[in-house]
DNA sequence: CTGTTAGCGCATTCAG
DNA sequence: CTGAATGCGCTAACAG
């Protein structure tokens, strides 16, 4: 800011020092007062605190942080916002964090590697305490970057061999597999998918094709569609399957949202589900159990996740910084059996 | 940080100074490069960027708005994240905010102004450009200490005689009304509701009512349970209604995820929809127009009102301070009949 | 177009 | 338990 304007000043926000002047101790005592009151006489905390109402002052975290290297900040990078399987989890884990005293810096990545790269460029700037990325599919520069700044970070929704630092989630290849056997056992042999392009999505995908081979009719039809899971996505989807004949016994979905359209569109067709049609769901963001018809899905604990990210944020944050704890925290999933699948 | 700990600097994160020294020009010719790029000759800027990649520097943001008194940051607050009707709206204005070259920090209140009130005087600490509501019901400490800090405001998803500062929505009274009229017009003269404790969802119902009037059987029944909206209300809402007998010919809901469970609840009872029942939701969440049974419902534009925040925002950013162009954008809403009420 | 100077508001260190 | 001194990393203002 260098040079002020001269002439007294007009009615600016309160700093620590008007504070300090109203109630008579120095700055760093009203810092005290409230950063760590307990180290403070009872005395002077209560007349730096009326001293603060009395000025209506906020402290100034970016100066806060500048001084401190502690930003109380946590970045929270997710595909996307709207109808997402992930707002629980971030639900549980922004809730936590803020009572712990962190806030929450939102990015959309949009299924983008690129984009989560760009973002994290930028998101570095705060200097935040924690990162929470969706996935484990990051660009070279974005891995190397985050291994570099030595930042915790939690990689969520995913497992993989070489996390950069901690990881929270389940196996993709575990949950296709269990949809596979589910399916195998009940003796479906035709066997259709619909699903977005979605990294984690398509290795479901993958996982469940190789666990079929052999038991099913091959081919296995399949429609991807872009980006963002809808209702339309899955009637478009449906309709599609149908067009070619390649629906068969039962469509496998590459999430709830996915499974609802599906549904809808089979539905409308007159198809009796599941006895026409069977559909499987996943997420089980529509709450599978209140859905009908009712829609077998593959339940995943959201807030779960939430909450042992930020677990594992905050005891990083306790830890005598060098010691990083490494984290591999399998959540595992529940397949959910409501007959239609 | 006052001093530092004897000794040489080891493998810290680089500063501005770094790469300065590196390019071989001052600290200020780099911050100029980055941030203002047309006031520096190409050949110094060539050099500057050069020098940044060498060494990893990522400005640091804190310092940055300390000295410009600009954080570049906008705090968007909302009741909930998880199955939320503002998802869309959060979803665009970030990714506008975002190509503007702002961050997003998020705040969660659950539809409690006092925590929106504790929310805010946190938030404020970081000296957000700008900040974004959902709905205008906030606590007088919040509106005073808004009104004080002057940062630019905008309400979103409602509209009201005294804005703090900005706003854009619609009138709930409206939607109430709306519907009123348009039950009246298709026949309909038993009337029931099922919503969630919340502010904006009770006054389009209390409208509801009151344009009802002389037009409807007395009483209309209604089920209001606590939030988050959930298919399981909407199930729960309607069995209630059922055993009491008072579901009527219609049951108006106070948003789609929760006419999605009552249509549930119907469906398993074998109730026919909307021949048996009719139901009118709220929103478009689940995209009425991909719904099975269709359901009539009355439609938002979420991204449309989040890109009118962002437009707004970015506006009131470039005006000359003290210009506070005011706004009052009533984005209106759509009855979308899909024959189901 | 580039450099010099002077802080932005706070927390850390050390001394009382 | 409280205070004084110092600088975190950056940019606004002015001068060249």
């Amino acid at each position: 800011m260098g040079r002020k304007p001269a002439g007294i000043r007009t009615s600016t926000v309160p700093t620590l020092i008007d504070v300090a002047r109203v109630a008579g101790v120095s700055p760093i005592t009203v810092s005290r007062a409230l950063g760590r009151p307990e180290v403070v006489s009872d005395a002077t905390r209560k007349r730096v605190l009326e001293a603060v109402r009395a000025t209506g002052y906020v402290p100034n975290l970016a100066a806060g942080s500048l001084a401190s290297s502690r930003s109380r900040l946590v970045a929270i990078f997710l595909p996307t916002i709207a109808n997402s399987i992930f707002s629980d989890t971030v639900q549980a884990l922004t809730e936590r964090m803020a009572a712990a005293g962190y806030q929450t810096l939102l990015g959309l990545t949009g299924y983008r590697p690129e984009q989560e790269e760009a973002l994290l460029e930028a998101v570095l700037g705060r200097r935040p305490d924690g990162i929470v990325l969706t996935g484990t599919e990051h660009t070279q520069a974005s891995r190397e970057r985050l291994a570099r700044v030595g930042i915790p970070l939690v990689e969520a929704w995913d497992l993989c061999e070489h996390p950069v630092d901690m990881l929270v989630g389940f196996s993709h290849e575990a949950v296709g597999q269990a949809v596979a056997h589910y399916l195998i056992g009940k003796g479906y042999r035709r066997v259709s998918f619909v699903g977005i392009d979605d990294p984690r999505g398509l290795r479901r995908y993958r996982s469940l094709l190789q666990a079929l081979q052999g038991w099913v009719q091959a081919p296995v039809a399949a429609q991807i569609l872009p980006a963002p899971a809808t209702l339309a996505i899955g009637r478009q989807g449906l309709a599609r399957l149908l067009q070619d004949g390649a629906a068969g016994e039962v469509v496998v979905c590459s999430s709830d949202t996915v499974a609802q359209g599906v549904m809808a569109e089979a539905l409308s067709r007159g198809l009796r589900i599941p006895e026409d049609l069977a559909v499987m769901g996943f997420g089980d963001l529509s709450s599978a159990a209140h859905t009908h018809p009712p829609l077998s899905t593959v339940r995943v604990d959201g807030p779960r996740i939430g909450c042992a990210i930020a677990e594992a944020l905050l005891a990083r944050f306790a830890e005598p910084a060098g010691a990083r704890q490494p984290l591999r925290l399998d959540v595992g999933f529940e397949l959910i059996e409501r007959g239609s699948a």
